[in-house]
Order: C-alpha cells, then structure tokens, then sequence
DNA sequence: ATATTAAAAAGAACGCGTTATTTAAATATT
DNA sequence: AATATTTAAATAACGCGTTCTTTTTAATAT
C-alpha cells in the first residue's frame, strides 16, 4: 500500500544539500582566515544563523566539514599541478615540476596544508579521505601515466609512483612542520629527490 | 642588607624537579595506553594526586608535558638507528641502514608518532622543539658525518642532509597516515628513496 | 604568640566540541 | 477540528583545556 508515513517530514535532498552548502561556503571563508581551530562551532552556526547544534544534523563533527572542504583545496592543487606538467617538454620534466609545483604550493600556504594534515588526533576512524577520494584516486593514476611515460618499467610503477608520493610529502611535511629549520630552496630539495627517485630504479648501480 | 623574604617560599628546583618527573612518569604511562588526546588533564592530574590545575604549576600547558615526552622517544630511537648504522659495512649501507630502522620505528609505533606528528594544531608558538633540541642537533651532525663518509661532497652535504630527512619523514607521514593505502614494504620504499638521494647528487647525468 | 606577606593549592568559571533532552512544527489520521 | 505521530530545532548539559579568583599554607617580622 506504501502510505505516506503521518509526522513531520525530514529534510528533502534539496534542503540538506543547501544546508551543507552554507556551511562549507562560510566554513572555507572562516577557516580560511582565522585557522580551522580558532573557529568554533558556535561561531560557525552564528555566521550562517544556525542553531550550533543543527550544524550536526548537516555534518556529524567539525571535521568532516573540514574533509569536505579539502576537497576543493585538492581540487586547486591537482589543477596547479598539471598546468605545469603539461607545459614541461620531457615527461621526466613534467614529473618534476609537477612535484615543485606540489610542494610549493603546500609550502606557500601552511594553513591549508594545516588544515588537511595538521589533525591527525583523529586516527581515521574509518573515513580514509585519500584512499577513496575519486579526485586522488585519478591524481594517482595521472601520476602512473607520467611515470610509463617516463620510461619506468611496469612492474616498478606502483613502487615508484609511491616513493615519489612520499618524497612530495615529505618535503612538504618537513618544510611546513619545521618551519625554524634553515631550509635549501623547496626547489632545489624537491628536484633533487625526484630525480633520486627516477634514477635509483632503472639506472644500473654506480 | 639582602634581608630573606617574608612569605612563602616558592618551591625549590629539587620540589619543581620533582613534580615535573611526577607528571611525566604517569604522563608517559597514561599517553602510551591511552593516546595523547584521550588523558585529559584532570585524569593526569588525580593518576598523581593532585589538583588540575595544580599541573600549570609545572608546565604551562598539556603539550608542553608532550613535548617532554619526545626527548624520550627520540632518544629510543636515535639510539637504535645508530646500532644498525654502526654495523653496516659500508657508510652507504649505514645511511640506508639508519633510514629503514628510522621508518620502521614509526610505523611500528604510529602511537608514537601520533604523539609527536600528530598535533600540528598549534602552529609552535615559539617553542620549536626540533630546531633547539641538543639531541636532534646531535643526530643531524651525526648523519652529516655519515653522508661525508659515504663521499658526498661538501658543498653538498647540508642539501643532502635535508633530502635525506625529508624522504624519511615522508615515507613515516604518508605510510602513518595513510594506513589504508596498499603500500608497498616501508624497507622497499626507504631503500629506493635513500638510495635516489645518495645517487642523484654526484653521479653525472644520465 | 601574633600579624604580615608571598606563594601554593584549590575552586569556580569560560568557551570549546559534542550529546542528551526537551520543545516546536508539520503532516496523516480520527 | 482535534489528535497522534514523526521529525526539526532549540535548550541544557557533559567533559575538555585552561584561566581567574579565592582560600589555604608556610615562612618571616613584630
């Protein structure tokens, strides 16, 4: 018979995508500008005329408003990224400045790089942003592409394209987290490791 | 005159000594348990019989207790990465040496580096805990003798150096914090890296 | 002994993220 | 129209890190 149920109706798919909408819209501008732990929920909710406990009913915690916004921070980067990769001449220089632009891109703007791995209090519970995010799941296999065309011998892609993850990470982290150490040009530092990278596998031992 | 002063006296560097090991002792015990964030203060605080805010007494805040933690884990660590270094053959080998035992350290202990890596929140307000730290200025100078061994060029070695660091932090952040990826063996992957940044830098071009 | 002083220790309170509970609104049934 | 029901929205409350305020304690001077 399927009846229509007899109370209240719960939020339509348009109103809670709008709800979600306003919240992001005026949590990027927050946390953009004051830092996402200076910004209270409370003061979320006021900015967009919000009960502080309704933000809960559009998002379940303050992080996930967070991942939702990483996002579109990847989004930007990847987009940065690739505009140098194809203006490069070699696919080895292509990867190259790929990770340049990564890591400089990350260093230029700690807040957002704080903003994505600066929370990490969380142990994931069960979330896991970067291994199913379809926008970092192609950004891999873009990546793997480079690196055939590079010359890396298929067997040794996966590898490869992992190691060259986590030098990119790793100079960002480093250079981001440690930010009082006297550190070489993100450059020079992330050239050189890339390269490393690209040698040291299907170059014969010195 | 140099008359003694009328009130109480402050504690003595031997009471400061004292509850501040106090703290640290149960802090060390309850972080390692339970995880940094879950101990509140107030747990710390009745674990040694004392008042909340009894603790600001004798550090100003949670992380400052955190940070007196990592000079233990670091020198765990520092010291068992130089016992695989000093019985490699080959400086090539001890660095390598070195890096692997450094990565597997954290991965094997992602509580650890959690308790280190993981609250970046607070953007160090002047603290700077790996910049000034005597051990960790020890440990650089250390590996810089290493890579000085290992026929790295003098101009060369303080880029080096920071290479080879950022490839460590980054095999430990990106294998830490995302544990849901299907990484390859952290020794694989350290290896390659290590062996891309010794290589990249005075071997001639391909 | 008692008063004075300075610091320690304790207590109350703030804003935080979040949850439990209560109140209000909307809709199908009687 | 009144009622029952279901959900949204609002309010209270919790434990947290931390700070402000008060009380207690210990040491000196009278």
């Amino acid at each position: 018979m399927n009846k229509k149920p007899r109370g209240r109706r719960p939020l339509s798919a348009d109103e809670m995508e709008n709800g979600r909408a306003a919240i992001v819209k005026a949590a990027r501008a927050l946390f953009g500008e004051h830092g996402y732990s200076s910004v209270s929920m409370r003061a979320l909710a006021a900015a967009i005329d919000m009960s502080p406990t309704s933000l809960y009913r559009f998002y379940p915690n303050k992080r996930a408003i967070l991942v939702q916004i990483w996002a579109e921070i990847f989004s930007n980067l990847f987009c940065s990224c690739r505009k140098v990769a194809s203006g490069a001449d070699t696919p080895v220089e292509a990867l190259t400045g790929y990770a340049v632009r990564f890591v400089e891109y990350w260093v230029n703007n700690p807040e957002n790089y704080m903003m994505v791995y600066g929370e990490i209090d969380t142990p994931q519970k069960g979330e896991s942003f970067f291994a199913d995010n379809d926008l970092v799941a192609e950004e891999l296999s873009y990546l793997g592409e480079l690196l055939m065309k590079a010359g890396v011998e298929d067997q040794d892609i996966d590898l490869t394209l992992q190691q060259l993850l986590c030098a990119m990470h790793g100079v960002c982290h480093s250079l981001v987290t440690i930010p009082e150490m006297n550190w070489n040009d993100a450059k020079v530092i992330t050239t050189g490791l890339v390269t490393g990278v690209l040698k040291s596998k299907w170059l014969p031992d010195a």
